[in-house]
DNA sequence: AATTAATATCGTAATATTGCAATATAAAAT
DNA sequence: ATTTTATATTGCAATATTACGATATTAATT
């Protein structure tokens, strides 16, 4: 069907998991990346080194966006996009949080 | 087009992005922390727990299995499920040494 | 004021994902 | 041998995602 029933999980499970989600795309990793090489970039930086129409990548920065771990600020024209370094460093301690729930537990595997 | 073009990205990217787009859906983080608390589980306990038909759990299971993060081991007529711990741990490596990348740059926005 | 430049949004086609019923498979129990 | 139990697979309908061309929008430049 297409439709996730986000009403039989947690709301930390459904934040985790659209997060996961944004992140889960290359060309969101590529930009993530490539905003972190050059600190801040502008949307045509991005059209001419990934090669997707300049849609795609206003498309992608706007998920980016909306999870906050992007921020862009308009400077003239163009439109300056950085990263939101205390929403980077929380998500990190969120996978952390996360990965670590293992460790708790003695795994005794079949 | 739905589809993703992924010769424009490095295999690093690829693989990251694939990595966490299987992560990203509330379910399979759902069957992930069962697993966890559980220490182990079957197919069946699952479909108990969230109230997926059985058919939509073993599909998710199917893609934790392909990530490698989970491992399944045939119990008589049932399935053992339980975390691959290696593969959990190098995929925290994994995400940490993403999320460093941001650190050695000085970051100065706009 | 008209043009240029950079980005965002809309509409759409192609493909992917989600979820389930029905069916297949395989081992244990009767 | 048949039935029961647990899981996997197949086929399908509904929805979501990806990518792009076309078209706004907005600010600078001429």
């Amino acid at each position: 069907m297409g439709i996730t029933k986000t009403d039989m999980y947690t709301d930390d499970q459904n934040k985790f998991a659209s997060l996961l989600k944004v992140l889960g795309h290359p060309a969101r990793i590529a930009i993530l990346q490539y905003i972190i090489n050059q600190e801040k970039c502008i949307c045509n930086d991005l059209v001419e080194e990934l090669g997707l129409a300049q849609a795609t990548i206003s498309q992608h920065l706007k998920e980016l966006k909306s999870i906050g771990i992007i921020q862009g600020s308009i400077e003239g024209k163009s439109v300056c996009y950085c990263i939101e370094e205390k929403v980077w460093n929380q998500f990190q301690e969120e996978f952390n949080a996360f990965f670590n729930q293992a460790v708790k537990v003695n795994h005794q595997c079949c």
